[in-house]
DNA sequence: TTTAATCCATACCGTTTGGTATGTTTTGAT
DNA sequence: ATCAAAACATACCAAACGGTATGGATTAAA
């Protein structure tokens, strides 16, 4: 794979992300990525067999991308704070600006975005759907168990209910975000 | 307006339901549709125009359907509770018991469908979700200042953004449930 | 500088798409 | 029973779709 090999695939990746997010996927024809990547179908066919063999590489370069950001406000949450409660807050306020810095794409997220075209993609997109959503709430575990070892909590929750929470709590704040058009509304976290 | 000609309007708008659902709107051809309802373009085009037409009624019946019973489950909960809070918890124990009730469709919600497709909808379709968002939150939003009256809360939480929080939480509830093939986890909304 | 592999553009193909044209059946009122 | 309007089926269409075939340009190592 060659240096220019590399960009093209990214530009098409990058295309692809930003329309799949505004379109869907099937909404998005393999002319309009290359339109908008500036390419052509033989660019697309060399690299991808498939447009969906496209769909599964969005998917994990966002996935990439997305928790590396979390890893890195993690360290950087971990070196900063003292105390559990002040990490996960300094993580999240990290989070809440990364979120609102990304305004060109409308803000979404490519799981979600599959998960409401989910019967048009093979298991092995899908199961990659469900993994990534797992690996997601994992890390929030991590912190809501570092948290409530710190503390006990007032009510009777578990870890796992607390970061499932949190997740439905960030999807559902994109759609509602996305629909009013108002991207400062991706829902303030700290309540 | 027939009764034939409304039954097959109506077997259209709940096949068409359905499959965006399950495969999104431009992820789901006319023929999809017609297929699943045993009908064939004359009948379709007699009815609505285009597809994006269709579209809208789709739209509009869920959203009768949705606020429908919503209010039914409202008046069912006034009746029952004896207090504000006792009158909230009820409805949401309606609601959840209707959400684990419809199984048959892969649980979701045509707005949320819609939203992450919305660059391909006109104007009409795209405002009439925000106006079903909109309409969502304000039945929340009455709920809660009744709470907020009948009892002071311990944060300083306005009643606004607590509808905008449960419709979040319901909406990725829909996501992560879909994607874990797991409709319990529809998210337990008493936290 | 040669050379082989990688990379990409152009032209084309079969299928599916939303939509139309036209004719037949069904319905409900008279 | 008659008849006009409503309801539907069938056959067809142009355009767009994902994908292929082929040949020319770039690249990087020898």
């Amino acid at each position: 794979m060659t240096k220019k090999g590399e960009s093209t695939r990214e530009k098409i990746l990058i295309s692809g992300e930003k329309l799949i997010l505004e379109r869907g996927f099937s909404g998005t024809s393999l002319n309009d990525i290359l339109e908008a990547a500036g390419l052509t179908k033989g660019a697309f066919f060399h690299h991808y067999n498939s447009k969906d063999e496209m769909a599964l590489a969005v998917l994990e370069r966002y996935m990439k991308n997305d928790l590396g950001a979390f890893e890195e406000f993690s360290r950087k949450a971990a070196i900063l704070a003292e105390d559990p409660l002040q990490e996960s807050l300094i993580f999240l306020k990290l989070f809440e600006e990364h979120l609102a810095r990304l305004d060109a794409p409308p803000p979404g997220c490519v799981m979600a975005s599959y998960t409401y075209e989910s019967e048009l993609f093979d298991l092995g997109v899908q199961n990659l759907v469900k993994e990534a959503f797992r690996r997601w709430s994992f890390y929030y575990e991590e912190k809501f168990e570092k948290l409530l070892a710190w503390r006990k909590p007032n009510a009777p929750v578990t870890a796992l209910e607390l970061s499932l929470m949190i997740i439905a709590i960030i999807e559902g704040g994109f759609l509602i975000s996305r629909s009013y058009q108002d991207k400062t509304m991706t829902i303030r976290l700290s309540a």
